[in-house]
RNA sequence: GGUCCCGUAGCUCAGUUGGAUAGAGCGCAAGAUUCCUAAUCUUGAGGCCACAGGUUCAAAUCCUGUCGGGAUCACCA
């Protein structure tokens, strides 16, 4: 349970009663008042600004209404005292017992601790990765990867039904190049002498295989065929294998997602034609002629007839072409098409993630959608930033291994999966990344994977020599719960505890806001309470963890920082990361 | 030129969807250390939150404009 959201709550209920009873107006926007931890925690623990919000709005004087809601949050039973602060603030200091009840909380939830329900299982569809299938994933690819990821892991957690879905974009003319370069290889493959690989096409060694397993297949039968006799199953082959590479890059960063939507079958299957006719119907198709481009026209710019979707009416600066001039459909139009599909799944929540530079596609993806559900359906997307690789804060150049980029797996070859879905969190999506591969392989405080990391295996430790220490004590998750934790009194054990009390609100925020790099930066900040109350024993040996002779003490002890630890494996995992017992 | 993102401590960045005296890490200065081990902790110095207006009880946060940095810009994908 969310401790703020429930004093929140509290406070909803007193403010409706007092509106039944004719004390307030009909009307006052509830919806605003937020119970928050305070920044200055000697203001309490929890703030609520109830009275400032509603004041206004039920003519009344702030500190007069703040008044009377003190008054009743003061009857709480967890509650030691409720003040009037500043403007109007009401400050709520919870008795120790509060928080303290929070530790036998999530050592009883266990993972399920900070989950909610707040998504009320709606349907969400997150679609990322989505990389053209034309080679393995690059370091590019991974920030998105691992960004949504971590996002469907935090909307899981708040119970939304999430959809992980890559759109694999094998219709375009990037395809016929792939397939153009598997049949060099495949000629290589059959011994001919194929002369250069053409400029453009794609180099990496990576398409080797798939020219021999064409061989394999054809023998020589394509070798000296005219192009239109192979280039189709070319690139049915090859696409096949290229979806399998990254199938399986995907799987070395852990990820897997559930739908492959292929924007090939969208063609086939008439599902453009079918979103097309569908915004026809709602008068948003027509034939027309673009203004050129403010500012320096392209070189060939000319002025043509187009079929074009009324984007401007949904927020799109200009409108959009779904029509080449050879009358094929463009890239937009199968995007189009896609997020209808999507619709008529169910989705009425849908997020991409995208790299940063799709920016200016943002517009026109959000007006298709809205156009669509007619405003039913929400559509965001989120913009990953570039990350810099260096070493040593300078730029970084690895081996080229398969054609001319790093690929995601010599990244993690490099320095672990853990490594790199932590570290790509580290930073929010829409702010580049330096990503230096000194730094995040350190082990210093510097490594906030590290850091935390360590925190985690120190608590395992402790937890070992506790055994060893009682013998006759039993510490496992049920009987930790047993212990008396009003022994856990020292202001720094308060505010570890506190901390702790901290994840739902974390996790829940983190899901709203589709940022799921407050998870890290949380579990950084409680790692950092975590040691601080270490270091507190080693000045300090009465605040020790295992304090010898006295069993009901350290067993209290345990049980928080169990729960400690309990926290940082679910942020963990809804990071994607392992946690770790131990450092060597 | 249009659009989008960014501008917070010397550096790298958070900032609880508008809250009270703006926070971390690195670096700098001073100190501590037998539970995981100087891999950690404590204390200190360091800020016109790019700038100027506006909205209101309250603005780093929202709106407008200016300046600076980046991305992108008709049929590509």
């Amino acid at each position: 349970m969310n401790i703020f959201k429930e004093y929140g709550q509290a406070t909803k209920l007193f403010i409706r009663a007092m509106v039944e009873k004719g004390d307030l107006p009909e009307g006052l926007p509830l919806e605003r008042i937020s119970a928050e931890p305070p920044r200055d925690p000697s203001h309490g623990d929890i703030a609520i600004n109830a009275a400032m919000v509603l004041a206004k709005p039920a003519g009344m004087n702030p500190r007069d209404l703040a008044q009377k809601i003190v008054t009743e949050l003061e009857k709480f039973e967890g509650v030691e005292k409720a003040e009037i602060a500043g403007p109007g603030f009401i400050n709520l200091t919870l008795r120790n017992k509060s928080w303290q009840t929070q530790v036998k909380l999530v050592l009883a939830e266990g993972e399920g601790y900070g989950g909610s329900s707040l998504g009320v299982r709606e349907k969400v569809n997150l679609e990322y990765v989505s990389t053209n299938p034309t080679g393995p994933l690059h370091v590019g690819h991974v920030r998105g990867a691992v960004f949504g990821d971590a996002l469907a892991n935090v909307l899981e957690k708040v119970g939304y039904e999430v959809t992980r879905e890559y759109y694999v974009n094998d219709a375009g003319s990037q395809i016929d190049t792939l397939a153009r370069s598997a049949y060099h290889r495949y000629g290589e493959a059959c011994g001919k002498d194929m002369g250069e690989l053409a400029e453009g096409m794609y180099p990496g060694d990576y398409l080797w295989p798939v020219g021999h397993a064409l061989k394999e297949e054809f023998g020589e039968k394509y070798l000296e065929a005219e192009e239109d006799q192979w280039l189709a199953i070319f690139r049915d082959r090859a696409t096949a294998a290229m979806m399998e590479l990254i199938r399986g890059d995907l799987e070395v960063l852990g990820i897997k997602q559930e739908v492959f939507f292929s924007e090939t079958k969208l063609h086939e299957g008439g599902g453009i034609d079918r979103a097309i006719e569908f915004l026809e119907k709602k008068g948003l198709i027509y034939e027309g002629v673009l203004e050129p481009p403010k500012g320096k026209l392209p070189d060939d710019w000319e002025a043509r007839p187009q079929t074009l979707f009324k984007a401007t009416e949904f927020g799109d600066d200009v409108d959009r072409a779904l029509k080449k001039s050879d009358g094929s459909y463009t890239y937009f139009a199968a995007d189009i098409a896609y997020h209808y599909d999507k619709l008529e799944r169910g989705f009425k929540q849908q997020i991409d993630v995208l790299g940063a530079d799709h920016g200016g596609y943002v517009k026109r993806l959000k007006a298709a959608v809205k156009a669509m559900s007619d405003g039913e359906a929400v559509l965001d997307v989120r913009l990953c930033q570039m990350v810099r690789l260096t070493k040593n804060g300078k730029p970084y150049k690895m081996s080229k291994r398969s054609g001319d980029f790093i690929t995601m797996r010599d990244v993690v070859d490099e320095v672990g999966r853990d490594v790199v879905r932590f570290i790509m969190l580290t930073r929010k999506n829409d702010a580049p990344l330096d990503f230096d591969f000194d730094k995040v392989t350190e082990q210093s405080k510097d490594n906030p994977v590290f850091y935390v990391q360590y925190a985690h295996a120190r608590v395992h430790s402790v937890l070992a020599k506790a055994k060893a220490a009682f013998c006759n004590e039993k510490f496992d998750d049920y009987s930790l719960q047993q212990a008396d934790f009003e022994l856990l009194d020292d202001d720094s054990e308060l505010a570890l505890i506190k901390a702790i009390g901290q994840w739902p609100r974390v996790v829940e925020q983190a899901a709203l806001s589709h940022e799921p790099h407050r998870i890290a930066f949380y579990l950084y900040d409680l790692a950092a309470e975590f040691h601080s109350l270490w270091n507190k024993g080693n000045d300090n040996t009465s605040l020790r963890f295992i304090i010898e002779g006295e069993a009901e003490l350290t067993k209290a002890r345990i049980a928080m920082i169990v729960a400690f630890a309990r926290i940082i494996g679910s942020g963990l995992k809804v990071l994607g990361v392992e946690p770790r017992q131990e450092m060597h």
